[in-house]
DNA sequence: CCAAAAGTGTTCAACTTACACCCATGT
DNA sequence: ACATGGGTGTAAGTTGAACACTTTTGG
């Protein structure tokens, strides 16, 4: 990418990693130093976000910030809120970041929010650059600014995409076990399931096809492996909700 | 409201107006002087939008815009869409009335939507400025640039907030029929519905109060009146949807 | 007495929840 | 043989949809 960067107009994403049995969100270090008296090196995690190019969509300059900031890339991400507050830049620690770090003078910002999803068991997603951290989502309590209340905001609309959308496959291998995906969708929804309801609710979906095959060398029963078949998908897609 | 309007970011309003039996909604008009071999003029409706000051918080923007240029004040807007589409401003012509009205020189515009819902039996609200047209929603399929699909999204997410808010209540007086709140839930979903089965939900609905009163003057059994309990409504909030 | 809208109950199908035991494998 | 997670069925309650007739008023 090319040409301007718009001093009004940021982007800020929430990407959330299912690792097995807990969810993370991806954050990027920050540094800020403080030319007072002594010098003062300040580091802190922030979310990954910076402006956008005037010639540049919202979601491709999410795509490319999210890059360049963690390395992560070819991920989806959805729009889900806007920042507009005035006092977010208030801080000045925030402006004073973003002024050294674009080299603009910065008025107001307007910031544009995204959340997307990875399996973290994917190594190319699970290693990132330096400065980038997977924090568990429990410990994203307590971030500065209003970057808690984001990722609240942001785990809530993923949830109700969860009921809705194929995304939960994307989180599983081409062949996986029923449950591999109750397991996706508890640490996501953040509750246990009863697996006897959960296995009676994919009864009706044909676009869950079980195989032949089983698991091997498993200390127990071997589970059933099934596929998640694209097309039926879509086909079926007027009247389903998951739970 | 002063200050230095950014000339990267605005805000669109879609005003929905119930009317009895059907919705509107509020567009003002254009008009676009081409400078050519002859100088012709073309007249538009488009939706009520504007550039943001640099000190103003989007929603607050929003109102202000709706007021200035159709009147219409004091009522709540709800964030819903961005548009950020680049060929947005290609058309030359909304640039072009953008740079007119405002004095400035247009690149980049980052677009927040907004939309509102008001009676149209309020006479506060009804009566608008000059330039300003309430349009039936079934004349709205063929705007100009993207406000069709502007304003159908706007009504798919009115329609969410209706099952869940007590969006309804506004629209009605103090005292008002079980027909007359079932009108609002047709107008506005599009539907019919069952009006005994609308009823039986209601029962469960301990902040809709039945008072003493009833109907008069009507050539017909005059209905009882009901009124419409905030604070109820704020303790049963947990677990209610309408339909 | 007529027109017009108000008001009222039942049945059926579909879905949700809660709950406990046997099965197939590896060690 | 045992530990581990896989896999199954039923009963009770709730919800949503369909459907027709009597009541009360004004004219």
């Amino acid at each position: 990418m090319t040409g301007r960067l718009n001093p009004n107009i940021s982007v800020d994403c929430v990407v959330f990693g299912f690792d097995r049995d807990c969810l993370r969100v991806l954050l990027v270090e920050r540094e800020i130093v403080f030319h007072g008296d002594t010098e003062k090196t300040v580091r802190d995690y922030k979310l990954p976000g910076s402006l956008v190019y005037n010639e540049e969509l919202l979601k491709d300059a999410a795509r490319r910030v999210l890059h360049d900031l963690t390395g992560i890339g070819g991920i989806c991400l959805e729009r889900y809120d806007v920042l507009d507050s005035l006092e977010r830049m208030d801080n000045r620690v925030d402006r004073q970041w973003l002024e050294q770090t674009t080299g603009l003078s910065i008025e107001r910002v307007v910031s544009v929010a995204f959340f997307g999803l990875v399996n973290l068991n994917d190594p190319l997603v699970s290693k990132v650059k330096d400065g980038a951290r997977w924090m568990n989502l429990d410990e994203t309590k307590q971030l500065p600014f209003d970057h808690s209340a984001i990722i609240e905001r942001a785990l809530a609309v993923l949830q109700q995409r969860l009921r809705v959308d194929a995304t939960a496959f994307g989180l599983l291998p081409e062949k996986f076990t029923i449950a591999g995906l109750q397991q996706v969708f508890e640490v996501i929804g953040g509750e246990k399931l009863d697996s006897r309801n959960f296995r009676k609710k994919l009864k009706n979906f044909h676009f869950i096809v079980p195989l032949r095959e089983k698991q091997r060398n498993v200390a127990h029963k071997p589970a059933r492996l099934y596929s998640f078949d694209h097309k039926r998908f879509l086909q079926s897609r007027k009247s389903i909700s998951f739970f």
